[in-house]
DNA sequence: CGGCAAGTTGAGCCAGGTCAACTCCGGTGG
DNA sequence: CCACCGGAGTTGACCTGGCTCAACTTGCCG
C-alpha cells in the first residue's frame, strides 16, 4: 500500500483501469493508494458522450456519483417554452454527486463537447472517503469551489450588464486555467452556449466581443481564442465600474450603503 | 459515549455550551456524541450580529468554519459602482466552510436580521468529520444542498422573466419549509433584500407582487405573508409557461431542442 | 460546390430599470 | 396624546439596454 505512495512520490504513474485521469495530481484517483485504486475500479465505469448528448435519466439514478475525465459537462435547466439555461460547467477532475438531490428538480447533465466521464460506485466512493483523508479533503474542496463558482456566477447574472458578464467570464476562463497560454484565453464553449450561460442572447455576446475589441481591451484571435491587451481594464468592467474604464487614472465611484 | 446516544433515542436533548442548535434532528451538533460535543464546545464560540452588520473580515479569516444558529445570512458581492447582488441565504443549520475559497473572490457575509452564529475549530470539526458518518454526511448533503439551490437560483436569474422570478421564490421558500403555515409562505426578507436576491429592482419586485395578486394566484397578507390561491399556476408561472396560465386546462407549449 | 450550423450585423420594440413623489408604518420625544 | 421622523414599500411616467426577428457571412464537411 504504502509502496504505491513511494512510486508516486517518485513520479511513477499510478495506472487505472478506467479511466485517465490519474495522470494529474490534483484528482481524486490521484489521491488513492494501489488497493483503493483497484477497488474502485472493480466498481467504476468509463462512459463517452458526444457533443450535445445527454447523460439519462436513469445512468443518473443508477450512477449518482460522477467524475468528468475529459471535455466540457454542463448541467442545464429548460424552462416550459424552451428558454434554456446553462447553470455550470464541469471540467476535467469535478466530481459530480446527484445523490442528495431529494426532490429538488436538477436539470440534466449535458455535453457541450466530447467527454469521458467515470461512473463511480458510491458504496466504494464512501469507504474511500472515510479512509482517506487526503481524498477526502480533495472531494471536499472540489465541492466547495463548486458552490463559490456558482455563487460568484450568480453575482454575474443578477446585476451585471451584457458587457460586465462577458468580460467577467472571460476572466473566470483564465481563473479557471482551462488552457493557460499567458496573454491567451481559450473559450472553451460555443457562444449559444456562452449565451445561455450568461443568461443573453447569442447576438448580445457578439456585439459585446465586438465592443470589447473595439475598446482595446480584448483581440479575438479566433472565435474561440481572445487575446488579453489591457488586464487591468478587462478586470475593471468585470467588477461593474462605470466610465472611465479605458483610463489609467481610473477615479472609482465610492457610494455608501 | 452511546449513554448520550441512548439520551437521545429517548427524546432528551442533548445540551451544548455554546449554542441552542442541539434542539434541532437535523443538525450537525445533534449527531455528535457527548465527548464529541464537548470538544467541539470546546473549541467554539457563539456570536451574533444586528441586521445589517457584516462579519469582519478578520473573523472570517480566524474561523473559516461557521454554522448558522439563527436568523438569515446573507452573501453579497458589491460591484464598483454600489450594485449589490446578494448570491445566497443561509439559514439556521447552514454551515459555512470558507477556507478552500483560494484567491478566489468571496463577498461578504451580512445579516438581514439579528442571527446568532457558532465559530466552529476546524481541527475539531475535521476530526469528527473524520470518525462520525452520520455528521459527515448531514455535513455534506448540507454543502450539496448548498450547491443545488445555487444552481436552481442561476436558472432563476439566467432566464427568467421578472413575475417568473418572484414565482420561483415563493416557491423556494415553501420548498425549504421556512415556516411550513400550510398554504401560508413566509418570505423571510425584506423586499429589497429579494431584489438584490433576484437581480432586480424593489419597484419591479413590488409591481410583480401585485400582479400575481390581480391574477388571483397569490394574495399578500402582510409584506411578509403570502397565501397561496391558485399553486399550480404559480408553478406553472415559476416554470416560464408563456400563456394561459389562469386558466385550468392549461396548454403546454412544447418547444424541440 | 452545395448544404448546414455557427456566428455576425442591422432595425425596431418592449420589459424592466430609473427617478420622483407619495403612503404607510413603528419609534421617539415634547 | 400627538407631531415628527426615517426607513420600507408602492405607484406612476419615462427611457434605454438588450431581446427579437430577419438577413447575411463564414467555415466546415461531404
Amino acid at each position: 500500500l504504502h509502496g504505491t505512495e513511494y512510486q508516486m512520490a517518485a513520479g511513477i504513474p499510478k495506472t487505472c483501469a478506467v479511466c485517465a485521469m490519474y495522470a494529474d495530481d490534483e484528482n481524486f484517483c490521484a489521491k488513492l493508494d494501489a488497493s483503493e485504486l483497484s477497488a474502485l475500479n472493480a466498481g467504476s465505469h468509463l462512459a463517452s458522450l458526444g457533443r450535445g448528448e445527454t447523460i439519462p435519466e436513469d445512468v443518473m439514478n443508477a450512477w449518482p456519483l460522477l467524475a468528468v475525465e475529459s471535455g466540457e459537462l454542463s448541467l442545464q435547466y429548460t424552462l416550459r417554452d424552451g428558454r434554456r439555461t446553462i447553470a455550470s460547467f464541469f471540467l476535467t477532475g469535478d466530481i459530480i454527486d446527484l445523490r442528495h438531490t431529494d426532490e429538488r428538480r436538477l436539470g440534466s447533465l449535458i455535453a457541450l463537447s466530447n467527454v469521458t466521464f467515470c461512473k463511480l460506485s458510491p458504496t466504494i466512493f464512501d469507504r474511500i472517503v472515510t479512509s482517506n483523508p487526503g481524498a477526502r479533503t480533495l472531494v471536499w474542496s472540489n465541492l466547495q469551489a463548486q458552490v463559490y463558482r456558482s455563487f460568484s456566477h450568480v453575482a454575474d447574472l443578477a446585476k451585471k450588464k451584457a458587457v460586465e458578464k462577458v468580460a467577467s467570464f472571460i476572466l473566470e476562463c483564465r481563473n479557471r486555467h482551462l488552457h493557460p497560454l499567458a496573454d491567451h484565453v481559450r473559450i472553451p464553449v460555443r457562444r449559444r452556449d456562452l449565451a445561455e450561460y450568461l443568461g443573453m442572447q447569442p447576438e448580445t455576446i457578439s456585439r459585446c466581443f465586438r465592443d470589447l475589441e473595439e475598446r482595446g481591451v480584448i483581440e479575438v484571435k479566433e472565435t474561440a481564442v481572445v487575446r488579453l491587451r489591457k488586464l487591468s481594464d478587462l478586470r475593471l468592467i468585470a467588477n461593474g465600474a462605470r466610465e472611465g474604464y479605458d483610463t489609467p487614472g481610473f477615479k472609482v465611484l465610492q457610494m455608501g450603503a
